[in-house]
DNA sequence: ACCCAGGGTTGCA
DNA sequence: TGCAACCATGGG
């Protein structure tokens, strides 16, 4: 029968992780649960207090797959702190939410879910990326998974333009192709300093700096990336500049400012904005 | 009828 | 180099 697997975790909160704009492609269960759609499967996981489980898992995927996923071998403790000493504006933030952290998401969605972000909301965001898994992916029990790229490169432009994706459409098609042939790769990336990944990122079609940073912080876990969104845009200028900033300049502040752990603190800034 | 969304491209100065 | 119109779609 089903196997289920527990494991203890401390400043980590599953609510918190997938709702933070990071992912899109989970839906809330019952009862503290989720179905995370990642990997090839649906993962039903919950947490209870200190207690995460994973539902028909082994510990064995737990270790190859899912520790990685949700990036639980860090230390969060340490990292949180050395952001609160250095930005104590950031405290009550980090306070109010203790338990996220930056997922390794697969790759290929990430790059396709984050060219689909573009001037959406993420209601919007998912609903796409929905309607492109209930076309074109594979069913997984109740859900679907997302599509392959061969799945997509088959759909073509107006197959993927009827989920809703307009001028995304051929952006995507584009980011499938390069893929598929082997320009883009998360191998090539993973070869390369951040820098040069994101200038690589930007040779597809609607990838430009936002887009490829978070596909670097969000699956290469380039965690000094820091996308900055229109959100971001409005809480630095709010906490820091004061007044209308270009954001090259917000983005080698930030370098300057968080160092190592930028797209860590990007990741409460981004949720500290939309809380206001 | 407007304005905005986890932006990027294109065209024009 | 900088700026703004435009892109498709849905929500407020």
């Amino acid at each position: 029968m089903s196997e289920r697997f527990e494991i203890k975790v401390k400043d980590f909160d599953l609510a918190e992780t997938l709702e933070c704009g990071q992912c899109f492609n989970f839906k809330k269960a019952d009862d503290d649960f989720y179905n995370v759609t990642a990997f090839g499967r649906v993962l039903h996981v919950g947490q209870k207090e200190d207690n995460l489980i994973f539902d028909d898992t082994t510990e064995e995927e737990y270790k190859s797959v899912w520790e990685d996923y949700f990036d639980l071998a860090a230390d969060y403790g340490m990292i949180k702190e050395i952001i609160k000493e250095n930005s104590p504006e950031l405290s009550d933030i980090i306070e109010k939410n203790p338990g996220i952290r930056i997922m390794k998401q697969d790759f290929f969605e990430t790059l396709i879910s984050f060219i689909i972000s573009q001037n959406k909301q993420i209601p919007q965001i998912k609903q796409v990326i929905g309607m492109l898994s209930e076309s074109y992916g594979e069913r997984y029990k109740d859900s679907f998974l997302f599509p392959t790229p061969e799945s997509l490169l088959a759909a073509g432009e107006d197959g993927i333009r009827k989920c809703k994706a307009g001028f995304r459409a051929p952006y995507i098609t584009d980011a499938v192709t390069k893929y598929i042939n082997g320009e883009i790769s998360e191998k090539i990336l993973s070869g390369l300093d951040t820098d040069s990944a994101r200038e690589k990122l930007m040779t597809i079609k609607g990838v430009g700096p936002k887009v490829a940073n978070c596909v670097l912080l969000y699956s290469l876990h380039r965690i000094e990336s820091f996308p900055v969104d229109v959100w971001m845009k409005r809480i630095m200028e709010e906490l820091y500049f004061h007044k209308d900033t270009d954001k090259k300049v917000i983005e080698s502040f930030a370098a300057e400012k968080f160092g190592r752990y930028s797209g860590i603190a990007q990741q409460y800034l981004f949720i500290y904005a939309k809380e206001k």
